[in-house]
DNA sequence: CAGAATTCGAGGGCACCCTCGACTTAACCG
DNA sequence: CGGTTAAGTCGAGGGTGCCCTCGAATTCTG
């Protein structure tokens, strides 16, 4: 499916690998609005160089994320062969989060309207297919209310998102109490 | 301690309560970032008198949230009239979230760094004080975890501010979940 | 009506977006 | 090799949206 054009002359690969270095350490600082010039200029590139390589923000994204999001599928599978699924649960969001702490960017593409990419689309849904079975796995169990959903995990995600941005340090107490609360009465 | 300068010409008056109550209703709206343009025009005034009558954007918010932050002052009242300190801590947090819902000013205001305008802090001062014996009362009661603080309220308050932003029909769910995990063991 | 107060909006400043044509350079070929 | 050329790089500059200022024009008020 790949268009396998003509390989990139050397300095234009020597470009795009720094561009894309520059961008994923920018976005994982400042999440991903960071100005495009600030990009080019950690790249030590032109900001023309930039748009020739990546004509939006959207490109440069799918070009970065989908690597990032494939932590989701780890920690996503742990999850899922731990027998207890009370401990399943409260694991994943735990190590979800703090992917999320640890990435600025990663924080604003799970709590954001998904940018265009097809790519980062299907790499969230891949995630989120794994927390559907921990949330069906605990409630059948009798350890998860009953009436919780991923509509709420997401919910909780862009709250856990402002937390994450404006107290970092706090962000486990924060679900700590959140957790307590989402336990089968 | 008001420095009585002559009272404002009638043109002048008529353009000021427009412009207050332009900015209010775009604050509730929109939040504190609308443009100034915005709050101008709506006022059919010119932007040149908008900065006339309030110099700075904090200016505007000083005139305007005091009073709304009044609100504050009777949901507290309210609540530590109420003899059961659980019904009384979650009841309040209900009412203020609600306030917070009807106004997407008020919500900015309580989540963000505040403005510079010693007014507006104050009240909200005077809204934590209130908060912070709600949550006392509780503990004391044996009700709510003993180790809440009003530190853990006001990351709730800024979650909880972003949930309204993006999902305002879902807030109320969400904080009943939490409420949920305050619960003292 | 004079003069002070107020209004107006064009415009300068800034930060960000993105484009485009002139210049540079890697790659390939005789 | 040196020459040719397509590929790539560069950055000035135009566009947008917001900030805020300031001098000319207008309008109250006594």
């Amino acid at each position: 499916m790949v268009t396998a054009s003509r390989p990139l002359r050397a300095d234009a690969a020597r470009n795009r690998s720094k561009l894309l270095a520059a961008a994923a350490a920018l976005f994982a600082e400042r999440g991903v609005d960071v100005p495009m010039e600030h990009i080019a200029r950690r790249a030590e590139v032109s900001i023309g160089t930039l748009y020739k390589h990546f004509p939006t923000r959207e490109n440069l994204m799918a070009a970065i994320f989908p690597e990032r999001l494939a932590a989701l599928d780890v920690i996503g599978e742990k999850a899922l062969a731990d027998p207890d699924p009370w401990h399943a649960f409260t694991v994943y969001l735990d190590d979800l989060y703090a992917l999320q702490a640890e990435d600025l960017g990663l924080n604003d593409i799970l709590a954001r309207d998904l940018p265009d990419a097809p790519e980062v689309v299907s790499a969230c849904h891949r995630g989120v297919g794994h927390a559907e079975i921990l949330i069906t796995r605990a409630i059948d169990a009798g350890v998860l209310r009953g009436d919780y959903s991923i509509t709420d995990m997401a919910t909780l995600t862009r709250a856990m998102a402002q937390v994450i941005r404006d107290s970092p340090a706090e962000w486990r107490r924060f679900l700590a109490i959140y957790v307590e609360g989402l336990r089968a009465p």
